[in-house]
DNA sequence: AGTTTTATTTATCATCTGATAAACTAGTCG
DNA sequence: CGACTAGTTTATCAGATGATAAATAAAACT
């Protein structure tokens, strides 16, 4: 595919400004993901094969490129596909639950994205505060309605925070996975899948023995 | 230029080095919480209400004050006590669990904890990894046994990945409350110890019945 | 009190780092 | 080709930041 001069020097070829400008971005993701936000420009212009200043005529400041990396891990993140699999009643839920968690992990536990996220979260940031709450209003929040018609205790009334927190443990259980993984560089399984299984396998009967008791 | 002095008085008292450097720490410990690792030497001292270079006095270098405030964070845990509460097999497994949560809970899920905790760990530090290792050994691994007891299918085989991952989902299920409520600034529910309560007992619910099927 | 000690401050350095302006040159077009 | 356009580099600045040395003054000591 590049048709590159093979040779000890990379040429240093121009590039039209869309495709330097999605270059820049594409490295600034993994480069702050590992560094931290404060990770220095001249470092990732070097890695981007380029000097600094250059940096600064596709992004006017560090917050602007910040930003972009920012848009580029937290939009369009989440899959309209998944609120559907959650819902499909044709289906047994302990399978919904493991194919969304499956398609869900496939997206979003991975090295860049969970660590930039961190990052962004520690930073206070808007974005991620947005984000969760999407999480809770298309993910979280029907998979409680589910896990009500599951539980045979179906009602009318608002999720609840309790509910909410409830269904929180097995996604951020699961989600604490990718941390391990990513971020505390811990030994974990590498059969991910079957992890789901047992968790959403558990919850599920676990939640509905003990709503059986009251 | 301008005196330091707001009228009010603040008396410039000189303190003894131990209680100067323990002041020091501990302001570091909430400074460096709050603003990350790359919070400046001159903002901190601002808040001690001394001026930066004595705080070269205490710490010959920011790494220093740095570690320093690792080590506050990370050393003297893990309470002896939990282990005990863990293995007491007097009492439920369901009643251990959430004693120790509780416990644990109100020692780790801390402002200043749990942030310095992720901060270290995107650092990579070492003292994290120790930190999650010692958790396994000390805290999940006895858990796994104890689970083990309760579905009875008590086995001398080692405790295996599989069974660790799956009370990592719980323990970091729970770990999430926190990581939501002080990284994230998300709404948790007040009463956390309902949250345990509940995922305690489907986890063991859960947990057995789907180990019986087995 | 006068003297000594040392916690603390003042002044300052060296380097880093985000950012800017001007020079340079690869690619394009007539 | 020769000139123009614009992507890229070179040179550099201004402020921030970790760190140091000397001056100051509060407490301790005699």
């Amino acid at each position: 595919m590049t048709v590159k001069k093979t040779g000890t020097k990379l040429p240093k070829k121009r590039l039209r400004p869309e495709n330097r400008e999605q270059q820049i971005l594409d490295e600034a993701v993994s480069f702050f993901a590992e560094k931290g936000i404060s990770g220095k420009t001249r470092e990732l212009a070097d890695r981007l094969g380029i000097t600094q200043p250059l940096l600064y005529r596709y992004f006017p400041t560090k917050r602007d490129l910040i930003e972009g990396v920012f848009e580029k891990v937290y939009l369009n993140k989440l899959n309209p596909e998944w609120l559907k699999t959650i819902t499909d009643r044709e289906r047994p839920l302990q399978d919904r639950l493991c194919d969304f968690y499956r398609s869900y992990s496939a997206a979003t536990y991975r090295y860049d994205w969970i660590r930039v996220y961190m990052f962004s979260a520690l930073m206070g940031e808007e974005m991620n505060r947005r984000y969760t709450k999407l999480v809770e209003k298309e993910i979280l929040t029907p998979i409680c309605v589910e896990l009500r018609e599951h539980c045979g205790q179906p009602s009318k009334k608002r999720v609840s925070q309790a509910e909410l927190d409830h269904i929180w443990v097995l996604h951020g259980g699961l989600f604490y996975f990718a941390i391990r993984k990513h971020i505390y560089h811990g030994r974990v399984s590498k059969n991910f899948s079957a992890v789901v299984e047992r968790a959403v396998n558990a919850m599920l009967e676990g939640t509905k023995s003990i709503s059986a008791d009251q």
